[in-house]
DNA sequence: GACCAGGCACATC
DNA sequence: GATGTGCATGGT
């Protein structure tokens, strides 16, 4: 089996033991934008509190975070842990979105999907897989998106070596399935489920969709 | 108590 | 250019 034939089956081995997923798990594409910061290297549960306490203290629009003193937005953002760095990453991303795009997320979209990426990726604090779940699940662009957990079982099925980058894993998948945000959408979610439920640091191989294919496991 | 979680910027060599 | 480190809470 080619790797890009590897790619295609375990989308298809992991959609049919998931479903779809349906992500990103946001009410809107701002929601989007302020989860895809608090989720950096945290477990989404504890994201999900902070943004619950951002609703509670009804500040969860743009204009009125941006005006919320950096302090307090890390205090209602603590569960979600590096709650000052990440205050001051969601400032960063809120100046940007008030000062240039006063309109709002519409404005965003005008944007073609080269200059949305220069210019997120200019927002210290956003690297490329932050800038990437913005653009997809945000303003539905077909771009996949990598994440540890993405490096983690490709690299236990043998498809890329331990040194690959973001942004050759992303040319694997973008070469092996043609753009489509429906599928792009869906193979990050699915990958993320896998990687919660058996491609751990600790894998759980058994009864994981993807036990048919090859894979290693490296030694502890 | 150790390990892990949907990264990123910065210092140092 | 590669490698190491700080940032932090909460679940297992």
């Amino acid at each position: 089996m080619s790797s890009s034939e590897t790619i295609r089956n375990i989308y298809l081995s992991l959609h049919a033991a998931y479903g779809n997923r349906d992500w990103w798990p946001a009410v809107d594409g701002f929601e989007v934008i302020v989860g895809a910061i608090l989720t950096q290297n945290t477990n989404w549960k504890n994201v999900e509190k902070a943004i619950k306490n951002l609703k509670t203290a009804d500040v969860m629009t743009p204009i009125k975070l941006h005006e919320l003193p950096r302090e307090q937005l890390a205090e209602l953002i603590r569960p979600a842990g590096y709650y000052n760095i990440k205050a001051a990453r969601l400032k960063n991303l809120l100046d940007w979105m008030v000062e240039n795009y006063s309109a709002g997320m519409e404005s965003i979209s005008a944007l073609p999907d080269w200059q949305l990426r220069e210019e997120l990726l200019a927002v210290k604090g956003v690297g490329p897989e932050t800038a990437d779940s913005i653009m997809l699940y945000a303003f539905n662009r077909p771009i996949f998106v990598v994440d540890a957990y993405t490096a983690r079982v490709f690299g236990r099925h043998m498809l890329i070596d331990e040194y690959a980058d973001y942004h050759q894993i992303q040319e694997l998948v973008q070469s092996s399935i043609e753009p489509d945000l429906k599928i792009y959408n869906e193979f990050h979610a699915l990958i993320v489920e896998v990687g919660k439920n058996h491609c751990k640091p600790r894998p759980k191989c058994q009864g994981c969709p993807l036990e048919h294919l090859p894979h290693q496991v490296e030694e502890v």
